[in-house]
DNA sequence: TGGTTAAATATGACCAGTCGTTTTAATAAA
DNA sequence: TTTATTAAAACGACTGGTCATATTTAACCA
């Protein structure tokens, strides 16, 4: 194997690993000692890769979100007639996930902006984008869902994106300490089968 | 000063200086020995106060809520024929203090919920206990100004409290990252100006 | 092509400092 | 004096980060 491959490939699971480590157990409480064992990677080499931790939790942040934003554009990719049905299956998808792993962890956006969001400019910043890129496409969404007459139009699309994401977070919190999906089940339902519903019916 | 009294003072600054650091730098950001120097309280005297840091983290977050309910308390009982009303004055003040603080810290329930709701049971249980008190005096609330018709009655008044609990923590998290207390703002414009009202004009 | 060397990369011992907690000694109350 | 409480020192483990050394790669000239 070429260096630069492994050097990649070692970048990768560093990378993969800080996902699961800090959305589990926070920034401030995950070593970095902890997370090279588990790749079986030096702790001088570190430093090889990422500049120090908070280059790496921003890093890490960076690569969290490339799943999520693609397993949603796929969905929305696939019912081309039905965009605000693909928002509910891909919700569906992460409420799935989230049962599956007992409501562990929840997400790492929104725990690290609890944590750190305030205090490391370099993950504050990471996380804008991180939080942007997925708020904007949830609203390209939700403006074909207007398009296709099964979303509201006396509101921007932009505002309920935001409120989704928002009303989304906070869900995710309750069923962590509560160890159930009802509150982001309930979110889906409140948002996306009522209140993003047009008034009227066709 | 009588010796039980002094310790009840050294306990409750130690409370005190406990909510805004772990508010602001959270549980594992934030150092006993941060918190004793603050309070000039001796390393060694601590663990006359409380069993362990994570003892003591559940007991923090027990008296953060306290001013909370009294606050929103005194809205309810202040405005006997308008409870919508009481209801958003409240979430006024509270924007602005988080715009005063610059849109640091946030809530500590928010941020302690991400950190270590899922790892820690003792703090888990008081977030549980800490966050249930104050969405059922919401629920109260919102019952209240169905019963005066200026909330809808179609739903249930625990599910929008759940819904403006959730929104609002997920909101203060953006509004944290964001430095701006547009995301609040809009919580509240949607929910208590818009989803929660009535469908039909009286 | 083969051999030499310089640059790039990987490594693990080690740094000073801090962590939460425990033990022990001093102090105050009874 | 006896008993209970407080405080100080010390504990081992761990923190993020550094650095000299070892290894590998690539460039060069013969």
């Amino acid at each position: 194997m070429p260096r630069s491959a492994k050097k990649e490939s070692n970048r990768d699971n560093l990378l993969n690993q800080g996902v699961s480590m800090l959305m589990r157990q926070g920034y401030h409480g995950t070593g970095l000692q902890e997370i090279l064992d588990a790749v079986h990677i030096p702790k001088g080499s570190f430093y090889n890769y990422f500049e120090s931790k908070e280059d790496f939790g921003a890093k890490v942040i960076q690569h969290y979100v490339d799943p999520f934003i693609i397993q949603l554009t796929t969905h929305l990719q696939q019912s081309g007639t039905d965009a605000l049905g693909a928002i509910q299956r891909y919700f569906d998808e992460l409420v799935a996930e989230l049962e599956k792993n007992d409501f562990k962890g929840g997400c790492l956006l929104g725990n690290l902006m609890g944590e750190i969001g305030d205090t490391s400019p370099l993950c504050q910043q990471s996380l804008q984008m991180a939080v942007n890129r997925y708020r904007d496409l949830l609203q390209s969404g939700l403006a074909k869902a207007q398009q296709q007459g099964t979303v509201r139009t006396d509101k921007p699309a932009a505002g309920m994106a935001d409120l989704l994401v928002n009303t989304w977070q906070g869900a995710l919190l309750r069923a962590k300490i509560e160890k159930s999906s009802g509150p982001v089940r309930q979110c889906c339902q409140d948002l996306l089968g009522d209140f993003f519903r047009p008034h009227q019916a066709p």
